[in-house]
DNA sequence: ACAAAAGTGTTCGATATACACCCATGA
DNA sequence: TCATGGGTGTATATCGAACACTTTTGT
């Protein structure tokens, strides 16, 4: 049995990932070949995505593009914006690319964006064929499609969940110190924070847990581990009258 | 020129509306009629919404649909999310629905969620044939497709932006009291402020700005009135850090 | 011994919360 | 004159911001 493909709705996933100092993204590069002469034609950079099946949910979709293309699953997945402008498909890089596979494809796709957060660093990625690699989010442009737009958008999403609510503990490893920590919160908010101010803060979250455990290895006074428990944190978790400025 | 509808591709518009005393939805009553007897087969409620047209955004979907329904321009429209389970149109009307308009809309349909804000008394809706109406959000249930669900989502779009941003002036008359300002934050909200510390919190929004002009023809102390202005809200507003609980 | 990051407290101003009475108007 | 909602201030507790030095480890 063959699945069957809509032609028009995709789905793209902006791979979050953290490497303890900078803001990754996970991109595939997109290589046309010319089928007379076998000559690269042109060779570009999008964030992973690809058209839904008719039997398959938007989340699902999200999923199985996510473990296609890396290998992972069970990963935070979630989705911010979808987006149709009309003029998405229409550099003309995007122009040479449809004309291939243009009896697949149709000229006018909306897409579901949806984005996920991965610790970049302890995370093995399956190339199936397909270049896939991170890039730092603050060096990114020139994407393909509307992948430019795409990313800003994940990124304001991003960053307003992270001024609103701790989200971000599934781009730290499982155990963290909390430099880590406050490196992340720098690097996705593009802010600096005092240390003690921010471990003052830190130490009210009951939902970061301190471990037993200390860092190993290091040249210089290892640090404190501490993990996130999504338990208390739902559990404890509650709404602020915060409407302001 | 006959402009071609995608078939697997909607937009849901859900348009709150508040009266002074509580938030609104604006639904349109969807009533099958058998071909043969012209009898009522069923009857019952939607969101509005409609597919989108082939050479048409998704922005310009919504606000498309908006006016053709209510005849309002340029109002607020921000998209929230979409939607594509497989059995958003499995429910039985849904189904017969379909039946009678079968080879214009496919079985597959995605949907794109938007809301817009607007004070419900004041607006004079323009039923095109239709039946729209204002009801209750709180007595709501029961819609069509998966439209509890997109209700469901939209309000908790509206209540997150109302906790962290002052969003809900569009709700309002263009010239209000504190008190209604405070009841429409209840209302959304569903919680209770005290009137002090709520009239000390606007007076620090400076983007509220007080008019030289008071209520009329009301039998007790007539308030002072307000507005909001977006442009002194944007010269002002800053980001904060405020990631907790 | 030195380099490198970890870890720790206090003061001050701003903000949140709790709480009760008089005022202006139309009927 | 009465009913209705408008309008106001203070005290206390909590939170945010600014700020510098000692500790522990590997090399």
């Amino acid at each position: 049995m063959t699945r069957k493909l809509m032609n028009n709705l995709s789905v793209d996933c902006v791979v979050f990932g953290f490497d303890g100092e900078q803001l990754n993204v996970l991109l595939v590069e997109r290589t046309l070949i010319s089928p007379e002469t076998q000559e690269v034609i042109f060779s570009d950079l999008t964030l992973t995505g690809y058209h839904i099946y008719e039997d398959e949910d938007l989340d699902s979709a999200a999923a199985r593009i996510v473990k296609d293309l890396t290998g992972l699953e069970n990963i935070v997945l979630e989705q911010f914006y979808s987006f149709g402008a009309l003029d998405r498909l229409l550099h003309p890089n995007d122009q040479a690319w449809l004309e291939q596979f243009g009896d697949v494809f149709s000229n006018r796709v909306v897409t579901v964006g949806y984005y996920s957060l991965l610790p970049s660093t302890n995370v093995k990625i399956i190339l199936k064929g397909r270049n896939v690699s991170w890039y730092k989010v603050s060096e990114v442009k020139g994407l393909a499609y509307d992948h430019d737009h795409v990313l800003q958008k994940a990124l304001e999403h991003l960053r307003y969940k992270f001024w609103h609510e701790p989200i971000g503990f599934e781009l730290l490893p499982m155990k963290f110190t909390l430099s880590q920590m406050q490196k992340l919160y720098e690097a996705v908010l593009g802010t600096q924070f005092d240390k003690r101010n921010f471990r003052k803060k830190v130490s009210q979250m009951n939902y970061v847990v301190a471990l037993n455990e200390r860092q190993t290895g290091v040249a210089h006074k290892p640090a404190q581990l501490f993990m996130f428990s999504r338990d208390v944190y739902e559990k404890t978790r509650k709404e602020r009258f915060d409407f302001f400025v």
